[in-house]
DNA sequence: GCCAACGTTGGC
DNA sequence: GCCAACGTTGGC
């Protein structure tokens, strides 16, 4: 089984990289995904052990800010029937999920941040989802390729 | 705060 | 099954 990536993205106003380094084991379940075609990448194609980056958006400064790991398979997401949450959803139940999740861990700060700025400017990643106009999709698969050249991006020194 | 692009909803 | 209306996303 190949290792796949991913890019996963955040406001950082609801859930940073720094709130998931001071989550107790320094992680947490990737809740709230209300659109299906990231469900089913999560459902479907996330596998323990992918690697993924964690993108800021929203913000003054998106961007990726260090990579976290799948470290669950996919389970229902229980914030879908939970009237209080923000992420409610009245035709889900815990008979008929709907939605699914998957905990993800804190795996690597990046020395450099890689503004979506550099991701732009950087020809090999103009093929990423994340630089094309209108693309909202909060889960993006990433090639290997990308995810070597944005990790080369991220660890080396200023 | 603006607004273009997109996804979802619901009437027909 | 169409499609207009609406709500959301997200860079700027």
């Amino acid at each position: 089984m190949t290792k796949r990536y991913w890019l996963l993205k955040s406001e950082p106003t609801t859930f940073s990289f720094d709130d998931l380094k001071t989550s107790s084991g320094k992680k947490t379940s990737w809740d709230g995904i209300r659109n299906y075609q990231a469900r089913n990448i999560m459902r479907d194609d996330m596998k323990i052990g992918d690697l993924g980056f964690f993108y800021h958006s929203s913000c003054p400064q998106p961007g990726v800010v260090g990579v976290v790991e799948v470290v669950s398979k996919p389970y229902p997401d229980h914030t879908a029937w939970d009237k209080k949450s923000n992420y409610y959803d009245p035709k889900a139940s815990p008979e008929n999920p709907r939605w699914v999740m998957v905990d993800v861990k804190w795996k690597e700060d990046f020395k450099n941040f890689v503004p979506l700025e550099i991701i732009k400017a950087t020809a090999k990643l103009g093929k990423m989802k994340v630089v094309q106009k209108g693309m909202r999709l909060s889960i993006q698969p990433v090639t290997k390729d990308e995810f070597d050249v944005i990790c080369k991006l991220g660890r080396q020194k200023k």
